[in-house]
DNA sequence: CATAAAAATGTAATCGATTACATAAAAGAC
DNA sequence: GTCTTTTATGTAATCGATTACATTTTTATG
């Protein structure tokens, strides 16, 4: 590998000179500046970042921390972070954690250990602990899921008035009997979604009934196609339902036509995000849409400012109901 | 920040003890080994990754750079990577290059810088006199995609024959307009794929129509509504249609119900990939199964094996016609 | 042309770890 | 208890860059 030095020895200068024109820094003369850079053409000289970085205590590398690449709701979110943390300097490096804690504690010491300058979360199943431990000493803010008793910088929506809303459009409709397909509560956007609901039948003076509630461990479509078979095993049967999540909400409407039922006429069935798969469903589904590329955008700024030491704000952003065929 | 000094300085040793009780390594006694240990729990002590990968030259990292993370496709490779990685001690970092060469420059610089050890690589659109030049100093292995020309070890399918079984399965049912939806022919897979298109209509004694042929510039659903539609405008009509990856023909089946024809009995539809969501359509989508957990973890192990110096070989795996509802 | 001021470059310490080699301490042999 | 061998620990160089400070060269001034 090429380094400073041997660039030096070529040019006929000191290490120190040839730092200086690779930072353009101070005044280099003309005339060694092109001896310099003639030097690093012909060797091909690459500066190390691990010698940059250990004497400057930064890499300019943030990590995004999302369970799953596989799940479409991070898609958008990302390429927020992205073009903005590109246009800023940084690169993102995206980490899947799986959920797993060990996986997590890599990647929080890449942080510690100043591989990173700082990490955006999307994780709520993160140790809270660990977490308080690294958001005291390094940069950290969480996107969508956040921990709501920390004091941790978030930019997310307001999931309980989006569910409500959601469930309010079902009602309004003259549906009355409006099952959920949530997923587990450890994510707080679960626990908010069905406050939403709750909420929402509460208002119209329609009954919580617990047969119309599922939980479902699986994210995936499968997940949703399960829950919706088992609401459909009821005797009493929902007219419509509420999926925290279009993935979900998908997996449903599945099992419903596969029953031989209708979309939305015998039960309409609303989801949650605005994936692009929601387009291409037959019905169409109705969906809430959350500010995903914005989300992402702001929290890359966020990070960002916390590096350079600013004080940054947490933020609620605005959703919308986007009403299709499914409803 | 902590630093190996200041372990040092607390446990009564030198730098050099601690290092050899970090890296357990010789030996060192045992009530020295304690209150080494006691001083990093006390101190809450960090190894600094920088530090140590300027000494050994190494970061255990790897980089996957793909050119986009929406594309279901890559979900399963990327946990065969993942997991593979893990358990011999590496790290991975998703890289999303959008097909765009500054950041695939910028990824490979941190090849080049030592910020990682290795690439692999599953984006086609890469410069090649850059990839060459990388490849000839540092390790890289392409997935899926790859360079025909160059001598960089890669892990694949055939997606000639894959192709070509397709077509000859719409033949076989009857299916004599049968139509071909691909993707630029940037695309190494795109090229084999309408190899195997044509190879089987050759056989078969069918015309090699262009105005059965689209060549679509997105790579999401509607870039397979589109095109689709456009077929649909054609005076003779295709009876069957063969698409280069699920996601097009589940956009292509998408426009067909729009039009108030049905899958597979006024036109039959196969797609590639059997990403999760093609078990989800109405009807469900035949497709050709790639091993793709096995290609990921394949080729986890070959960029490990060239980083520490041993040759690898190129390999192509076997592919799996899957037979659903939609032909 | 001599001298002061400004600009360019060089010297060497530094970031935080690892490790060859040197030295000190413990164990074993008689 | 002394001497040798073995084991444990310390010293200092090293990885590849950056930068405060020192030194040299250039330019400006009278």
């Amino acid at each position: 590998m090429v380094t400073i030095q041997e660039v030096a020895k070529k040019a006929g200068v000191s290490t120190a000179t040839v730092s200086r024109v690779l930072n353009n820094r101070e005044t280099v003369r003309e005339k060694t500046r092109v001896r310099v850079e003639q030097a690093i053409q012909e060797l091909n000289y690459e500066p190390s970042a691990l010698g940059r970085n250990l004497r400057n205590s930064e890499s300019r590398l943030l990590l995004v921390l999302i369970p799953s690449i596989s799940n479409p709701f991070y898609t958008e979110i990302i390429n927020g972070i992205e073009d903005t943390a590109i246009s800023k300097g940084y690169n993102i490096l995206l980490c899947e954690t799986d959920s797993n804690p060990a996986r997590e504690a890599i990647y929080f010491n890449m942080v510690r250990n100043r591989l990173a300058d700082g990490i955006i979360l999307m994780d709520p199943t993160v140790n809270r602990k660990n977490l308080y431990d690294l958001a005291s000493r390094h940069p950290i803010v969480q996107c969508s899921e956040f921990d709501e008793e920390g004091e941790i910088s978030y930019v997310t929506i307001d999931n309980e008035l989006a569910a409500y809303q959601a469930v309010k459009h079902l009602i309004k409709l003259g549906n009355r009997r409006v099952a959920l397909i949530n997923t587990d509560e450890k994510y707080l956007y679960a626990r908010e979604r069905r406050r939403g609901y709750e909420k929402a039948l509460h208002e119209f003076g329609l009954p919580i009934e617990s047969k119309w509630m599922r939980e479902t461990e699986q994210l995936g479509f499968e997940g949703g196609q399960q829950a919706m078979r088992s609401l459909l095993n009821e005797a009493d049967k929902p007219n419509a339902v509420f999926s925290v999540s279009d993935v979900l909400a998908i997996g449903a409407m599945k099992e419903i036509q596969l029953q031989g039922l209708k979309v939305p006429d015998d039960i309409a069935v609303i989801g949650f995000d605005k994936i692009s798969f929601s387009n291409m469903t037959n019905p169409t589904l109705t969906t809430i849409a959350q500010p995903m590329y914005k989300m992402g955008s702001i929290s890359a700024n966020m990070i960002i400012n916390k590096i350079r030491g600013k004080d940054v704000e947490s933020l609620i952003l605005d959703h919308e109901l986007i009403i299709r065929e499914s409803t």
